[in-house]
DNA sequence: CGATACACTGACCGTTCGTTCAGCGCGGTG
DNA sequence: CACCGCGCTGAACGAACGGTCAGTGTATCG
């Protein structure tokens, strides 16, 4: 069955609500953001909200979730290039950094939803459904780098700890850019990314001296 | 003048109540940390917090200002040692985790002042206050990888882009290491991000083959 | 064209929280 | 001992917010 007229009215609220509510967050952040005002924002009174989500709480969530499902979907691509290494983790970085160019605006929600909030029941819902989704970032990551660990292709490290490391580092970069007027080109800054965390800053002592 | 009774009294007041704030909004968060509970934790009553701030803005602000201030002062002693810049790196990022280990409810606090919440002239009077904080931090690493720079022990990059990706690299490795029960020791997470940002993760391909 | 259904509205309610302030108890003073 | 000053208290207040629901406007159908 096609989708019937209703579902796309539905469909069309469902996503403006959302894109209201993640424009809100991230002129007001994620505490000051009311319903009112994701309501103005959407063009719709505050009451119609409820008759697409729950409450507060399951707009935020399913927000995220429908966003953060973007970027997934991107990695799932940049993740499954054949390839070096090198190839692969410049295509996991330029598909970060593209996504939260083109998703300024989510980029408060995204962070404020790293470290959950309110009384400790709410916090557990908020793990259940959020942190799998930074963790599973985290792992995919962590994976790619075990494998090249194996391959002789990487130093033996502990990947968890590198996938953090590289994932925090280049959300602030992107952090960074986002806050810039007129940011370096992405692929400048993919390049700073991954030629500093395969071959580090420094200048090797035989290529530095004049020998 | 040597301190009076009702200074030493009032300092004590001050200080109790700054530790009972970083002690809730560690546990419930920036947002949902109230002046009753934090009251409580202090052992006093709700109004006595205001003989001691003007409002819940100043008493944050201020918490954050002090305690950031025990940072900054290790990271001075860290910034002046003198040896390669290897080992000042290995100084700072030494500082940046023992004190968070050591202040580990802190870091909750410092990860909600990151980006400024609610109305526009709230958001203003935060910028104000933190983020030369961060700013200052960021700002003075970058000036040491700026040395090391010109000194030519370390490529040519944008320092301040260095300087965010260390910090903020470092910061998830901190995050990480507080939900651990029994994190690896502190040394052995330091060598990891010196050695990483230094040499990188990449094994030379002369080293790698066999020839 | 009148009846029915239903998406939508926004005034209203209960709750929560920051902030205030009249009053209390206690240590010091004459 | 009576009085006073003052640090402290916590009930009370008002503002703000999430959530509700009786009512309204409109499209659809017989």
């Amino acid at each position: 069955m096609a989708k019937s007229k209703e579902d796309v009215v539905s469909e069309f609220r469902v996503q403006s609500i959302q894109e209201a509510a993640i424009r809100v967050i991230s002129r007001k952040g994620m505490a000051s953001a009311t319903m009112q005002e994701i309501a103005e924002e959407a063009g719709i009174a505050k009451g119609t909200i409820y008759l697409y989500f729950r409450d507060r709480e399951e707009l935020v969530e399913k927000t995220f979730e429908t966003t953060i499902g973007e970027l997934h979907k991107r990695l799932d691509v940049a993740f499954e290039t054949d390839g070096t290494f090198e190839e692969r983790l410049r295509a996991i970085i330029t598909a970060q950094l593209g996504f939260f160019n083109e998703n300024r605006e989510f980029f408060r929600l995204y962070h404020s939803l790293r470290m959950p909030e309110g009384t400790s029941a709410q916090q557990r819902r908020q793990k259940r459904t959020c942190q799998p989704q930074f963790q599973a970032r985290v792992d995919r990551l962590a994976k790619i780098l075990k494998q090249a660990m194996d391959a002789g292709e990487v130093r033996q490290l502990d990947p968890k700890r590198l996938a953090l490391f590289l994932i925090e580092g280049s959300t602030a970069i992107v952090l960074e850019r986002l806050s810039e007027d007129a940011p370096p080109p992405e692929s400048e800054d993919v390049e700073l990314i991954v030629s500093t965390i395969l071959g580090g800053i420094a200048i090797s002592k035989s290529k530095r001296s004049s020998h």
